[in-house]
DNA sequence: AACGTATGCAACCGCATTCTT
DNA sequence: GAAGAATGCGGTTGCATACGT
């Protein structure tokens, strides 16, 4: 739609008077009808421009910081198996936008896996930042608890207990939308065929849970894709 | 101090898809 | 069901700042 005689269009970075005006407008009539809501609120500024500034810098509940090693990892596993998708991506990191993700990419992990270079090396961005979050003790994958604490014949019966466990809340995953996932995985993981158990190797003289070798759960790391997918 | 380069991020653009009339 | 409008998405650009020489 072009623009009203003399009444030329804005472009480049919003002032402060702009967002202000954005926001209350977007409080009055909704995230919708972007065209119409640019032309109530005055602001000489297109819908898309509009709508690009309240979802990836107006929108409530956005984070501001950094991203954490944790969405670092589910940033890298995620992209891995969709690609760019990036608003598929952000969909299962709640306050990030796909915008944000997509210049992280670019800056960040991009030029990390280019440096390693190669689909191997790509896997070992993966199995590092999954070391992060793990501990390392076992040969297989193990999580144990964040104060060593894990007395056999335990059980794990509520999403607390596992979260305390396996210290999820150490990874940002509490109250997000895939604790849920997260903890049920662990759940079926503790009672089910595949079991938790102590693993024999492990040079902790710590009781400590182990996830069963790839084998036995029939997979890997990459199959888990699942927990994070929010469709 | 001055200049050139690298980096991070916000915003724009064009196209595809979905919605509304 | 068709056409136009609105929205969503991914790629790209431009600018401010940090950093190195």
């Amino acid at each position: 739609m072009p623009p009203m005689q003399g009444e030329e269009l804005r472009k480049g970075p919003w002032l402060e008077e702009e967002d202000k005006r954005l926001a209350a407008s977007v409080a009055l009539l909704g995230e919708r009808r972007w065209d119409s809501l640019a032309k109530a609120s005055g602001l000489r500024r297109t819908g898309k421009s509009c709508r690009l500034r309240w979802l990836n810098y107006l929108r409530p509940n956005l984070k501001r910081d950094r991203l954490t090693a944790e969405e670092e990892t589910i940033i890298l596993q995620l992209h891995k198996q969709w690609g760019n998708k990036w608003s598929k991506i952000a969909r299962s990191l709640p306050g990030r936008t796909d915008n944000e993700i997509k210049n992280y990419w670019r800056s960040h992990l991009r030029r990390k896996a280019a440096q390693l270079g190669g689909q191997g090396n790509y896997q070992s961005i993966i199995s590092n930042a999954k070391q992060d979050l793990l501990t390392p003790e076992c040969d297989t994958v193990s999580l144990r608890s964040s104060n060593g604490e894990c007395n056999k014949g335990d059980s794990l019966r509520t999403s607390d207990d596992i979260c305390d466990m396996f210290g999820l809340s150490n990874f940002g995953i509490v109250g997000s939308p895939y604790e849920t996932r997260m903890t049920d995985w662990l759940s079926h993981l503790s009672y089910g065929p595949g079991g938790v158990y102590h693993h024999g190797d492990c040079q902790s003289s710590e009781l400590c849970f182990c996830f069963p070798s790839e084998d036995s759960y029939g997979g890997s790391w990459d199959s888990l894709g699942f927990l994070w997918d929010t469709e």
